[in-house]
RNA sequence: GGUUCCUUAGCCAAGUGGUAAGGCAAUAGACUGCAACUCUGUGACCGUCGGUUCAAAUCCGACAGGAACCUCCA
C-alpha cells in the first residue's frame, strides 16, 4: 500500500512499524460546537483508511481525542452559567452520534485532555527541565529555536516564518515563534501546576495523549490540511525535543471543504451540521459524497454533489436489492468467495493513497457484469454471487452497507400473483401488485 | 507580504513522460404490456503563453484564476 506522507510530500510505500499492525491517531475536535460536515470529513476519510487496513486483515489501533479544555469551551461554559463539563459532555455525546450514525468503526481509544492531565504537566515540566521550555510569570513557552527542522510537516522555515510574524502585542515571548505550553488563568477551568492555576496549551495535549498511550512512534498521524501548522508542527518539535524522536512515520492530512464554492464560515451563514445532512440524505450517501474525491483534493458540498452521490447510491441499492430479491426467488446462494479481477482492480485504487474515485470506478465496473449476470435467460449462480459479494466486501470498505433484503412467504405470493397476472395479461392487476411490492422495497 | 498547494468535457472526478478512466446530466437505441431498473452507442485541442524532450495534461518558467496556513476552524 502506498500513502501520501505530508512530511516528505511523497507517495511512499507504506510499511507499519510493527507488523499486521497499524497504529493511527486522529486529531479530533474541540467540542464547543456541533460537528459540521467538514469535522465529518476525516471522520470518514479515516475510517475508511481503517476499513481498508482490516479489509487486508490487519490489526487497527485507532486513537483519536477529544479536547475539552479550550477557550471557546470556557467562554460557552460562562455565557450559559453552566460547568465547562455541561458543555463539553454535551459536544462529545454530539460528536460520538455523528460517529455512530455515519456507520464508522469503534474507536480503540478516545482520551480527553481532562483525563491526561497529570501527563500534560509532567511533561511540560520534562521540558523545561531539559531547557525546552521556559516560565514567565505563570505562563510556560516552548523554546522553538532549540529544535532542529522546526516546520518540517507544513514545509515552513523559522526564516519566513519570522518574516511574516505579525507584531505581537503581547512582548514577554523569547522569540514570535515561540508557542505556549502553559496558560495562566482567571477564569474557567483550571488547575494547579508547578507554575501557577492555568490551563494546557492545545499542542501539548495531543502529544502527550499519543505518547500515553502507544508509548513509541505511531505509523499514522491524520488530521486536517489546517492543522498542519502550528499545530502538528508544535507537536513534532515537543516530541523531538522531550522523547528524542519524531510522532507518526507518516502524516496524512484530509483537504478542506467548501459549501456552494465557498469556505463554510459563521460569518457566511452557511454552516452544514453533520447531524443535518446525515438526517437528510442518511449516511451511505454522506459518505458517498465525502469519498467522491480523492482526500487530499478540496471537496465542494453542493445541491448537485448531493444529487448525484444520491443516484449513483440508488444505483448500487437496486442492483444489490435484485440480486437479493432474485437469488431468493431462484433459490440460489450468494455464499461464495468475490471476484477475483475485480478485488483486484479495487484494491489497486484504494492502495494507491486511498484513491477513492479510482475505487468507486472499480465498483462500477463490478456492478456492470453482474446486472449482465443477473439478467442473463439462465443466470449463473456462481458469477451471481461472485459478483455479489465483490460488490459487498467493495462497498463494506467504503463503509456502505445496505441490509440484506429477506423475501417473506408473503413477498413470494405477491411475486406469484404478480406474474401470474402479467401472464394473464390483467396489467392493472399486476401494476396493483408492482405497486405494493415497491412499497414494500422488495422490487 | 511569506509558505504550501490546486486549475482536466455542462457538472463531479481519476490520470505524475508515450495515442485522455469512471460517474452524473444530455441524447439515440435495445429490453418491457406500459414504466422503472438494466444494457449498448454518442462527448475533451487537459487555465493561458513560452521552454525541455523523439514524445508533456504529466517536467521547467512566466502569467491569470482559486484554496489552505502564517490569527489555537477538520
Amino acid at each position: 500500500m502506498k500513502l501520501f506522507n505530508s512530511k516528505t510530500n511523497k507517495n511512499e510505500e507504506f510499511v507499519p512499524r510493527h507488523a499486521g499492525e497499524v497504529h493511527m491517531y486522529v486529531c479530533g475536535p474541540t467540542v464547543y460546537n456541533e460537528a459540521h460536515i467538514g469535522n465529518a470529513r476525516p471522520i470518514i476519510v479515516f475510517d475508511t483508511l481503517r476499513r481498508l487496513f482490516e479489509a487486508h486483515g490487519m490489526n487497527v489501533v485507532y486513537a483519536s481525542n477529544f479536547t475539552d479544555v479550550d477557550d471557546k469551551i470556557i467562554q460557552k461554559a460562562i455565557a450559559e452559567n453552566v460547568d465547562e463539563k455541561v458543555i463539553t459532555s454535551r459536544y462529545i455525546d454530539a460528536y460520538n452520534a455523528v460517529r455512530d450514525s455515519l456507520h464508522t468503526r469503534p474507536l480503540t481509544y478516545a482520551p480527553k485532555v481532562t483525563d491526561t492531565m497529570d501527563a500534560i504537566i509532567a511533561f511540560i515540566k520534562a521540558l523545561e527541565d531539559k531547557g525546552f521550555a521556559y516560565n514567565v510569570d505563570g505562563n510556560v513557552y516552548f523554546r522553538v529555536n532549540k529544535v532542529d527542522n522546526y516546520g518540517e510537516i507544513s514545509k515552513q522555515n523559522v526564516d519566513d516564518l519570522l518574516v511574516g510574524a505579525r507584531i505581537e502585542e503581547e512582548t514577554e515571548k523569547e522569540s514570535p515563534l515561540d508557542f505556549a505550553l502553559w496558560k495562566k488563568t482567571q477564569e474557567g477551568i483550571q488547575w494547579d501546576s508547578p507554575w501557577g492555576r492555568g490551563r494546557p496549551g492545545w499542542h501539548t495535549e495531543c502529544v502527550v495523549m499519543i505518547n500515553d498511550r502507544f508509548h513509541e512512534m505511531i505509523d499514522i498521524h491524520g488530521g486536517g490540511m489546517d492543522l498542519k501548522f502550528p499545530h502538528h508542527d508544535n507537536e513534532v518539535a515537543q516530541s523531538k525535543a522531550l522523547l528524542g524522536h519524531g510522532i507518526a512515520n507518516t502524516w496524512m492530512h484530509n483537504g478542506m471543504l467548501n459549501i456552494d464554492g465557498e469556505k463554510m464560515s459563521k460569518s457566511l451563514g452557511n454552516v452544514m451540521l453533520a447531524k443535518d445532512i446525515i438526517a437528510k440524505i442518511g449516511a451511505n450517501a454522506t459518505r458517498w459524497m465525502l469519498l467522491m474525491a480523492h482526500y487530499r483534493a478540496p471537496l465542494n458540498i453542493s445541491e448537485e454533489a448531493v444529487v448525484q452521490a444520491q443516484t449513483e447510491l440508488a444505483k448500487v441499492e437496486t442492483v444489490l436489492k435484485q440480486t437479493e430479491i432474485k437469488a431468493q426467488l431462484s433459490g440460489f446462494s450468494l455464499e461464495g468467495p468475490a471476484d477475483q479481477a475485480s478485488m483486484t482492480a479495487f484494491f489497486d485504487a484504494m492502495d494507491d493513497d486511498l484513491n477513492t474515485p479510482n475505487g468507486f470506478m472499480a465498483l462500477f465496473e463490478t456492478m456492470k457484469p453482474l446486472n449482465q449476470a443477473l439478467r442473463s435467460r439462465t443466470p449463473d449462480a456462481t458469477i451471481v454471487a461472485s459478483y455479489y459479494q465483490a460488490v459487498r466486501r467493495q462497498l463494506d470498505v467504503f463503509g456502505i452497507d445496505f441490509p440484506v433484503v429477506e423475501l417473506t412467504q408473503e413477498d413470494r405470493d405477491d411475486y406469484e400473483a404478480y406474474n401470474q397476472a402479467k401472464a394473464g395479461k390483467d396489467f392493472v392487476k399486476s401494476d396493483l401488485i408492482r405497486a405494493k411490492l415497491a412499497d414494500k422495497g422488495k422490487l
